[in-house]
DNA sequence: TTGAAAGCGCTAACAG
DNA sequence: CTGTTAGCGCTTTCAA
């Protein structure tokens, strides 16, 4: 009934504890024949050593906190999923911490891994502060921060971020060459930083090709679904009307072409639309959305590959910057514009 | 540089750490003036325990696992969210493990979290089995099982159960008292245990409508948009033709409705589509999907409120079994059937 | 080639 | 009212 210990073991197999420990971990030599009789002790009693006991001396648990937003969000999902395979690979267990957008939660949650002393923290919330990362740095933990960028987090934590610029570049570039000249856009809230990134380089973009960006339109959403339905109704009240739409995600891009429908609207011919994120219903729906791709499943790979790094080798330098890139996939979305709808 | 540890607390407070224990815990009485003393100490010190001691005399660590097929389905992210509220709310971490719907990743999971020593475990995978749960139980770790039956279940872990019956029959009605006649079900895998249950439900509500059971079509899909759209082509072929069908989940039939709109089909008039979960999208597309709904975030929260229930007081019997209910939610997929299409 | 013993940071008798 | 002490299950010197 009582959990069997290393010291059983080691009764059993009439040697001493730390032979015991020593073949288990392969720590130093032990003569074939012991080595034995303590494999056949641990077999016959099903022992399993105890990661609480180990961590205490190790001072390491082989465990990582993902404070996320919103494990719901379909974006994070696969990140998740690509963090978590590797984290498997290596052994290491994993805290899942929605914040639900949540600052304050996301600081309950930050203390509650430090309690539980995690080797790392992987933070993929899109609601996060700088207080968060000192504080857990602070705590000896490593920490990779995912899709966010500040001056001050230089020497915290490494960051990976996602180059959007490529990208959103490309699906302008598409857009204008299409014939497009009225395009608007639907950024997230823009006291995010990746709201604000995304609408940056979509304006930059429209310059770039000729375009004057005063003269798009932009328009805050939700980035959910409901955003994207909400926006369209913003989107044919303006003048001139915009023939194409760039969202700055993939559900708000849907929920375009879900309003648009309801109003009668021949897609793509009355109205373009580009999204990001490349989710999987993305390419499912009809029209099939054109969409700026990011490699979600390799971004969480690459991440949490990052952070074992870090804590493997916690000697070199915290911080270091990654990229990820990001392309535009061309479906049946975007058209040319309609003669009668370009104002 | 080094953690901070009860005993330098008790150090700088001038008492014994056995004292500065008490007041953390509030386990026996301290006298006021000593008590601010180590409280004054435990804030200049920033101290916090450690958990990972703390778990090695107490013998519980305050985390449960979480046994999942696939993160990324929407059914269960709602789920996910009501278990991690509870579990947050109660001081709880909780092991995020992604078994990919692979019964070797699952086991491989199970003796991680075995050797991590959680306190409970939530089976939420629809692909797994008796041995896992025994596996867990014969090391005295509290498991409920979600949406999974079995008498060898009995006495090992608690079960909550989806009652799909009532809500499945009242579909079935809502379709036979629009005047549908023929009926086609798209099944999940017929190897999961809940796939059988759903059809069964399906069937047997047929006949209790006045319809022949035998006469009905049951397709298998893989519970994904893509089985939804194959089910479609394989639908249209029937003789007599279906007006109606009911899928074992919504992503299949939203499937349905895609396949339908590319082959030119009107909706609902020509075919009317039930599904089964009500996920996000089921509201948000057009035309808006009736569907089975499950309360899945009371569900994951109720799934991790007994667990917890189970770990705090295990003196109960193993076991009990829980059911949560479902309702139709009619929406616009379903209509009347059109004459034309009635055979 | 192996054992004895100290100690990781805490809780909980047992004393006083 | 508070301190002393013995572990929890392991790793890791230090000796032999």
């Amino acid at each position: 009934m009582k959990r069997v210990t290393i010291n059983d073991v080691a009764t059993t197999a009439g040697v001493s504890k730390s032979t015991v420990s020593h073949v288990i971990n392969k720590t130093r030599f032990v003569e074939e024949a012991t080595r034995q009789k303590v494999l056949a002790a641990i077999a016959s009693l099903e022992y399993r050593p105890s990661n609480i006991a180990r961590s205490l001396v190790s001072k390491r648990t082989k465990t990582a906190g993902l404070l996320i937003s919103d494990v719901g969000n379909p974006f994070y999902s696969e990140v998740i999923l690509g963090a978590e395979e590797v984290a498997m690979l290596n052994d290491y267990s994993i805290f899942l911490c929605n914040t639900s957008y949540d600052l304050e939660r996301g600081m309950k949650y930050i203390h509650s891994l430090i309690d539980k002393s995690v080797d790392g923290l992987l933070f993929m919330s899109s609601s996060m502060s700088l207080e968060m990362v000192e504080e857990v740095v602070k705590n000896q933990i490593q920490a990779v921060v995912f899709d966010w960028e500040d001056v001050h987090l230089d020497n915290l934590a490494a960051t990976i971020t996602i180059n959007f610029r490529e990208g959103i570049r490309e699906a302008v570039r598409h857009l204008v060459e299409s014939g497009h000249r009225e395009i608007s856009h639907i950024s997230g809230p823009l006291d995010l930083w990746t709201a604000q990134v995304r609408r940056d380089a979509f304006l930059d973009s429209l310059r770039e090709y000729g375009l004057d960006p005063k003269r798009s339109v932009v328009i805050e959403g939700d980035l959910r679904i409901e955003g994207g339905r909400n926006a369209f109704e913003q989107l044919i009240q303006i003048k001139p009307r915009p023939t194409a739409v760039f969202a700055a995600n993939d559900l708000m891009a849907l929920g375009v072409l879900w309003a648009a429908r309801n109003y009668g609207f021949n897609l793509p011919e009355q109205l373009s639309v580009v999204g990001l994120d490349d989710i999987d219903l993305a390419s499912k729906v009809t029209p099939a959305l054109t969409t700026v791709a990011l490699p979600r499943y390799d971004m969480g790979k690459l991440a949490m590959k990052t952070l074992l790094d870090m804590i493997e080798k916690p000697t070199e330098k915290n911080g270091g910057k990654l990229e990820v890139a990001t392309r535009l996939i061309v479906r049946q979305s975007t058209a040319p514009p309609a003669g009668a709808w370009a104002n």
